[in-house]
DNA sequence: CGGTTGCTTGAATATATTCAAAGTTAGTGG
DNA sequence: CCACTAACTTTGAATATATTCAAGCAACCG
């Protein structure tokens, strides 16, 4: 199932004055001129299932997100079907950037669980960097964190070993949605399968099954529901050698 | 050899008026006043050495240049030494962004040839952002860039064979020199070892020598002088089924 | 000329893939 | 509620790919 088959929920469910995500630690507060500025920018709303397809290489007409709620993951393939998973998708995080930038889109994004986003004016963004030069500022520091975060991967998929890889690739993706709220009083658990995993850690799935089975064994993480839960990021941190999330507050439109 | 210990020559050897790569059609014509405050935004220039460091990871007093001439390469190191190469770094391209805005640099450039850069006045970012909207939207472009090579890199690394890997890469480097008018009359020469293209590639040295005589057998590449010769990057394309840049015209700050 | 750096090669070992098959789980429809 | 299906996980064995180790060679530099 595609984004496009699912109709656009034009109305306002989430009011940006009431957003659930602006409050939390992780993100910078917004004075008045600038969150009534985002609020106009905003278009409306989309919902889509697990499984969705809401952007895909190759297409045009690209429109510029915020996830308010749900996992989802960026990839590209090779011809013949190889995929390679880039990044995931979190709550505050914004897709479809590049594509917005650049016109056509390089790799596509899905859904992982249902998914809600804020749905962005493409051609309002030359307004933003026209009369908001503070945002403007910030989505080129937005851009800026998904290079981080490409470089730390490739650093991953590049030099470490199997081992490593899924430990720090686990611990990355759970320091991440912790910084979001997204595990309540317990562990955070990730909707993936082994075989997302790996795709984004550069394996096949029997290999990879093998490698999350001995970070099992030492009782780091946990599958079930499928999905996975992490028990001890500080373990993973620990087998992955890194060091942990760098990034202070970060802007959220 | 630092970047430290070069002292910075303050000199305009090379006035944005008569900035080199500027007129070759890879790069999008700026009006006067663009060009009137990139030049008052340009400090100086640096020249470095073969192998000095121009950035490294941890430091905090990223400068930001755009390379005027020469090769360079971004990388990130594990703490027991293995190196992960990122990107190359070539005429126009812009360095420190990273740095620039989010604070501690999280990764290194060395200087794989003499190089001459541009520097910029950290400090009069804010002024561009405020008062050339349009050149801050150029420089969210040139992030949106470097995140889609990452992309690609990731790409390459995790789901390419060693040998698809290899001409890949050597495509992507030969195809951006070719841009910016880096093969004279005949072929690119890349100035890089064999332990430079196994740290890009994620593979060790000895097998990636054996996976470059292969390309070598194909008449593909060349190995001579310290350095990469290209000979048929339609060649390479084709075998690492790659479809080449698509980037139009880019900004030159 | 001696030392260093980078390239090359073969052999032994380790890591990861492919293939094949079976077990599990969740969901669907009768 | 159960049978059936599809998607996902698990396992072992055979094979392929890549690393490590070790050694030798070539070019360059002081």
């Amino acid at each position: 199932m595609t984004a496009q088959s699912i109709p656009t929920d034009m109305a306002r469910q989430v009011p940006c004055e009431k957003c659930p995500l602006r409050p939390l630690p992780a993100f910078r507060p917004f004075d008045k001129a600038e969150l009534a500025f985002v609020s106009s920018f905003k278009r409306g709303e989309l919902a889509v299932d697990k499984g969705a397809t809401l952007l895909s290489e190759g297409s045009n007409s690209a429109h510029l997100f915020t996830v308010l709620a749900g996992w989802g993951f960026r990839y590209k393939l090779l011809e013949d079907g190889r995929r390679q998973i880039l990044n995931y998708v979190l709550p505050g995080d914004m897709i479809g950037l590049q594509g917005t930038l650049m016109g056509e889109m390089q790799h596509s994004v899905e859904a992982l669980s249902p998914m809600l986003l804020c749905m962005f004016e493409r051609d309002r963004l030359m307004d933003l960097y026209r009369d908001y030069p503070g945002l403007a500022y910030d989505i080129t520091w937005i851009a800026a964190r998904e290079e981080r975060m490409l470089d730390e991967n490739l650093l991953s998929v590049g030099r470490r070993s199997a081992l490593e890889r899924a430990a720090y690739l686990l611990a990355f993706i759970a320091s991440r949605a912790h910084k979001v709220g997204m595990d309540g009083k317990g562990d955070v658990e990730i909707p993936i399968t082994q075989q997302h995993l790996a795709d984004t850690l550069g394996l096949s799935v029997v290999h990879t099954n093998k490698t999350i089975r001995k970070l099992m064994d030492r009782k780091l993480v946990q599958w079930r529901d499928g999905g996975c839960k992490v028990l001890d990021i500080e373990g993973l941190m620990a087998l992955a050698n890194w060091s942990g999330l760098d990034e202070g507050v970060r802007p959220l439109l």
